[in-house]
DNA sequence: CAGCTGATTTCCT
DNA sequence: GGAAATCAGCTGG
């Protein structure tokens, strides 16, 4: 939607106070809300469908667990800022910075509903798939499955490291959020699910993971799962018992 | 749809 | 050196 005139319902940006307390408080509070990505290409802008909240010191499944290091500093920061990290070798996720300056806690962005820009969010998935398509019908992605999912969703928005640190409640800043819109003849509180955060160990118990119910473009539950030895295997006896690796 | 596996690099013990 | 706040492709039911 092109902003044409008197959008009465657009949500306003979200202050730094909305930021300034517990991530548990801000997650279900940012279900609704709208992140915005402004680049030469476009704008793309995803409602948020299912968070994560995650405490700094007193939470083991935190990057900021173990303290302060230079991946996680964004974290240590004042709130409303924006803290991306990558991972697995190849994907980016992002954070929102939540309580004052000093402490670590944040809410982790898993997925939303592309709701402007969906071509270009469609060329970002597709294009990070292959590249180019030789002589087939390139795959298309669902538009529900655009956003679905922490390394999709910054995917669709063109999220990356250059990000790390943004205000995200500066105007001017490439990186924002808006408030939900009020309620326009619908409910002002959707239903909110709340259960375990997906792919983290310690402390699996905890119900910190919030999500629309019932929303497709929520990501399916995954329980955290170690992965085998990769490497069971060794050259074979060269009779000086040394070995690779 | 459930389940398994490879990809790929940064960070920390 | 190993695990990681993941995803896509593939297999089999």
């Amino acid at each position: 939607m092109l902003g044409g005139h008197d959008l009465g319902a657009a949500g306003a940006l979200l202050t730094r106070e909305f930021f300034a307390r517990p991530a548990l408080d801000v997650a279900h509070r940012l279900l609704g809300c709208v992140l915005e990505h402004q680049t030469a290409d476009g704008l793309v802008a995803v409602m948020l469908t299912e968070v994560e909240a995650y405490e700094g010191s007193a939470d083991p499944a935190s990057h900021a667990y173990r303290g302060r290091t230079a991946r996680n500093a964004v974290m240590f920061g004042p709130p409303g800022h924006a803290y991306v990290y990558f991972t697995y070798g190849m994907h980016f996720c992002v954070n929102l910075v939540c309580l004052p300056e000093g402490t670590a806690s944040a809410v982790l962005l898993r997925a939303g509903r592309v709701v402007e820009g969906a071509a270009l969010a469609a060329a970002r998935r597709a294009a990070s798939r292959n590249g180019s398509v030789a002589g087939g019908a390139p795959r298309t992605v669902a538009d529900r499955e655009l956003a679905r999912g922490p390394a999709r969703l910054c995917q669709a928005l063109g999220i990356d490291r250059a990000l790390d640190g943004a205000d995200v409640c500066d105007p001017a800043s490439p990186l924002r959020v808006r408030s939900a819109r009020s309620a326009r003849g619908g409910p002002a509180t959707p239903p909110i699910s709340r259960g375990p955060r997906v792919g983290v160990n310690s402390g699996a118990q905890r119900p910190w993971r919030f999500w629309l119910t019932g929303d497709p473009t929520v990501s399916p539950y995954r329980p955290h799962v170690p992965r085998v030895r990769p490497k069971p295997v060794w050259a074979p006896d060269r009779s000086d018992g040394t070995m690779q690796q």
